[in-house]
Parts: C-alpha cells; sequence; structure tokens
DNA sequence: GGAGTTTACGAATGTCGTAACTATC
DNA sequence: GATAGTTACGACATTCGTAAACTCC
C-alpha cells in the first residue's frame, strides 16, 4: 500500500468515476483501475461496488476512506511543519 | 515522498544508524541511504546529522519522527480496521 | 586501517500509456 | 452503439544489490 494508492482511492471514491478521477489525477483510466485492483487484492477486500454507472463504495471502501483521508492529512501536517520552520 | 521513505526514516532514526537499520529493514545498506537522501532532498531539509559514529536526528528531523510515526499509526489503524471487519 | 556512509552501475521490479476487450444499458 | 471498467503488452522509471570509493577517527 502507498500514498499513490491512497490518494487515488480518495479520487475514485469522491468522483464514484474511474475515468473521471483518472482525468483529475492526470494519469490514465486503466494505470488508475489497476492501482485500485492492487489496493483492494492488498487488503484483501472489495473498496468498491461496480456499478453500471461507475463506482460506488462498498462498506468496506466507506470505512476505508476516512482512515484514508486520516492520513493523507498526517502526510500534510508532516510536510507542512517542515516547510514552515 | 512514500510510505517506504517514512517507515525507512523511523529505522534510522532508531538505530542511528543505517547499516543496523538496513539489516532491520532487511534491506542492503546503500538502498537505505539512498532513499535517506531522496527524502532529504524532497523536503529539502537535512533530517540526519552524519557524524562519524552514524546518523543523529537534526532539529528538523526530531520534528519529523513523531509526524512520521502518526503517518505510521494512521496506516496501522487503516489497515486494522479493514482486518477486523 | 576500521567503521560508517555514499556513489557507480547493471538487474529486477513496478508503473504508466496505448490499444484492444468485456459488459451493461 | 455509447459508456464505463478491465486486460494485454511494450516502454519508461524507480528501486534494489554488489562492488568500489570516500571520510573521519
Amino acid at each position: 500500500m502507498s500514498l499513490h494508492q491512497i490518494r487515488y482511492f480518495v479520487a475514485v471514491a469522491e468522483e464514484e468515476h474511474v475515468g473521471r478521477a483518472a482525468e483529475r489525477l492526470r494519469i490514465a483510466q486503466p494505470a488508475l483501475s489497476r492501482q485500485i485492483r492492487n489496493l483492494e487484492a492488498e487488503v484483501g477486500t472489495a473498496l468498491f461496488e461496480r456499478t453500471s454507472r461507475g463506482m460506488r463504495l462498498s462498506s468496506a471502501g466507506a470505512l476505508f476512506l476516512s482512515h484514508a483521508r486520516a492520513i493523507l492529512s498526517s502526510v500534510e501536517s508532516a510536510t507542512a511543519a517542515l516547510r514552515k520552520r
């Protein structure tokens, strides 16, 4: 699990759409799709339900989302602390 | 900045010695040394002072260490939350 | 000269993008 | 047939380990 994957996950969770999330992240759709799959494989749980119109968070995904945001926020505060000294 | 780098940083900070930290992390010394350098380059500050007997945290490094631990702890709690459901 | 860290360089791994495929409506 | 996600595959980048070099006692 990498910070990249966590950022990717949050983007997809927010957009509920791999295509739009990929556009926002400036990477290609398949790369993003793979990273999400890899993340799900690693945690051993589906984080999204695939619908015909996009991706919806599963209950595990919803649980993970709050943790993911906490992680990214910790990283933010770490870099901010170093920047501001 | 990656989670790997953060874990590497914490190990070196705790051991105050790249060689021992590398052994603990099961990677080679040079790989670890490079990652620490890369991390320092990315944050734009020296996190360690190089002494003749090893590495000692700089003041920026000490500041970063607490943040680094917080990040890793967030990751731990995220994976634990998924594992326990 | 010994202990420790860093640089050089080739090998292995991972990630990306384009193109093609699958599925659902 | 249009929209959305996934798989295949070759290219690019990153990371690793071994070996050699540098530095400070």
